[in-house]
DNA sequence: TTTTTTTACTTCACCAGTGAAATATGAGCC
DNA sequence: GGCTCATATTTCACTGGTGAAGTAAAAAAA
């Protein structure tokens, strides 16, 4: 049905390579249904995408804290929108704030005893929803699925670094 | 480097399917960077993703126009941001708003001359990426990609349906 | 050592998208 | 015909995210 589109398109402008616009199409329409089945089982817990990973990155993180600015990295998010989730994350006493003694410039955003234990709880009750996504895929399948991905994000990123156009 | 954290993760807490939450976030990370990878280069345009698809839903529909509500259902976004997209290619004069005559709570939405050459001016140039993005992508490479995307696809859907948790 | 440049984070103003309520019309029922 | 219910679109208030400018401290240059 999605694809229908892409033909009559295809039809008017002959030299569009069809094929891949339908597979970039198919791409992105599945990305981001995942992404809202994701923020969907993570709204009882009131987090979003963004501030789950921060949480899960402190939470698996040696020494339960981390910076602003590698956090930024980790998740690729914009340091603006690390300070909001910092803020948020704050406010609900899952994480603290500290003054980095090394480097003034820098804060330390550590994950609370509190945080620990949200985690411990919140996280198993992503599992289920987790296994049901690749019902029915083989093994084969799952490997080919992430080797297919691998390559396609390597290509984007071959892409990004070309002189922009 | 991003499994990494899912490995620490999956040492405290055992039953974490740790090679489908890898996937999970493979898909996400690259759906996010492919999304990026388009709005850049509509950006020249004065486009972003969802206003783009709208015009080429428009487009390629055979009398040039639609409603709001179709549009909705084939673009996959809510009734009121769709209101801002009319708003913004009215605005740009691609497409006209007219009022519905056999039912008059519909609105019509119709691609203009001028929306009609916009798009043939500009669609071309996002040909060159699209073919970059699957370099290297054997003919069974894409349909194996196509494939599994459309099992996951399915089987969000059937998430989705299941009595929500 | 002062000056300049770079880095880390925050603040502010804005863009894109959402849910809930408002408005208006159409459809089914008595 | 009038009543109730459903549908189509818009408006409003809010969330999540971004880029540009601000602030402060460290590092490099003079």
């Amino acid at each position: 049905m999605m694809d229908e589109g892409v033909e009559r398109l295809s039809d008017a402008l002959p030299d569009l390579p069809a094929d891949k616009a339908k597979l970039s199409r198919l791409m992105l329409m599945v990305g981001s249904r995942l992404q809202e089945e994701l923020e969907h089982t993570l709204k009882p817990h009131r987090l979003n995408h963004s501030e789950f990973l921060t949480l899960m990155i402190l939470y698996s993180s040696p020494d339960g804290s981390s910076t602003p600015g590698e956090l930024c990295d980790y998740t690729s998010q914009g340091a603006t929108n690390m300070t909001r989730i910092g803020n948020a994350l704050v406010g609900r006493g899952l994480v603290v704030r500290s003054a980095s003694e090394e480097d003034r410039r820098r804060v330390r955003i550590g994950i609370t005893p509190n945080g620990r234990r949200f985690v411990q709880k919140m996280l198993p009750t992503l599992f289920p929803r987790l296994s049901g996504m690749f019902v029915g895929f083989s093994e084969s399948d799952q490997r080919q699925l992430g080797r297919l991905l691998r390559k396609l994000a390597d290509n984007l990123d071959r892409l990004d670094e070309e002189i922009d156009r």
